[in-house]
DNA sequence: CGCAAAGTTAAACAAATGTTTAATTAACTT
DNA sequence: AAGTTAATTAAACATTTGTTTAACTTTGCG
């Protein structure tokens, strides 16, 4: 499916309010408001309001699948290296798309079937397949331990990050930073959280700190 | 607040509803009718679905300061010991009060003010606050290392234990466990996350494996 | 221009929402 | 047993909900 720029402006301001209030605490006539359109619009666009949720979905989830290809068919490069690759660049898509990443980690609590659980679970077992086939190379070259449980690692990462930014408003209150401008808090998560899950990837993947 | 047997099956039922639908996807006809009462009853009661909500978080929040008190406060065992036994008793409470959890990292990504933030902030507070006092304990006695993001520690072990909770069914399908009975997927994963979420936590607190 | 398709609008729709009312029943107290 | 408080009920309340209708304006094209 492609998008108009009207579905995209849509789209976006439908994001941000979901993240803020969630799926049903949010009206369309809130998202009408916002978008500045006709309440009409919204079923004339996508449907419905659970479809205007399933085209986000479908939008966001469709641009993180090349970015991952990308880095794993790299060659020349260590294989703990493609994993720091990959960890920074799932801490920059999480920071960059907070909206989206707080109605997924919102979303997949409630559906556990459905529409949109199905597209989640083809994100994750995308991913998870990437980065299974990772290891496996890192551990024929002798790089990784052979004994790695994939999916808590991959809990850990993905865990971790999200925990940080659904929860940012504690986590700015608790370690004193709340003084800071958005973007520069942004921008020190950015570097403590990659330095962070590097370090734990590297303990759980070699046995060395 | 005392809660009377009514009241805590109420409480009890729209957890469960809670978890599954969320807040907001949840009527108070579907909460009367799955505790068997007549709606009325949750005004007379509560005096609004809010506060039934704010009930519920009271009622949980109130059970978990004890127990973590009562660690910090044993003597004659070794610092990482005791964080060994929050960890364990840590994912005992989240693995028995599943649906608590879910509705908690639901609405915390919500609420980022009102009564329910304000509960939330606090426990969290109380057991940042303990935990802090519990590694100066271990760096004194030369266990630990000096510098330890506490915060980034808290939040990969609290961001694992909610992602894998609220993602089971994914995680289930994932690791190929979806034949295990629900019951020996609980024991299962207790044991992995627990020797998971130890050796991280050495590795962040120590400098060994 | 003329006309068909796409876009936009205000109004109306039925259904569902949380809460309250007033009446009735049950439980407890003296 | 009488009287008082607490518990429970069905019905009604006003709002809000997502969606649709039918009329209209705008746009694009031959």
């Amino acid at each position: 499916m492609e998008y108009g720029k009207k579905q995209l402006q849509i789209m976006a301001d439908a994001e941000a309010l979901f993240a803020e209030k969630g799926f049903n605490g949010t009206s369309v006539r809130e998202i009408a408001d916002k978008a500045e359109i006709n309440i009409a619009m919204i079923s004339y666009y996508f449907g419905s309001k659970e479809k205007l949720l399933e085209a986000i979905f479908d939008y966001r989830g469709k641009i993180s699948k090349l970015a991952i290809e990308k880095i794993i068919k790299k060659t020349g490069i260590k294989s703990i290296d493609k994993i720091y690759l990959l960890i920074d660049n799932y801490i920059v898509k999480i920071l960059e798309q907070q909206n989206f990443y707080k109605i997924m980690s919102r979303e997949q609590v409630i559906n556990s079937a459905g529409p949109i659980a199905n597209l989640i679970l083809k994100m994750k077992k995308n991913n998870q397949e990437a980065i299974a086939r990772l290891i496996e190379e890192g551990q024929k070259k002798k790089e990784f331990k052979k004994n790695v449980d994939i999916n808590l690692m991959m809990t850990t990462i993905v865990g971790t990050a999200n925990h940080l930014i659904t929860t940012k408003h504690y986590y700015r209150q608790l370690s004193k930073q709340h003084k800071m401008s958005d973007a520069m808090f942004n921008q020190s998560i950015q570097e403590q959280l990659s330095k962070h899950l590097k370090f734990i990837t590297k303990a759980i993947l070699t046995n060395e700190l």
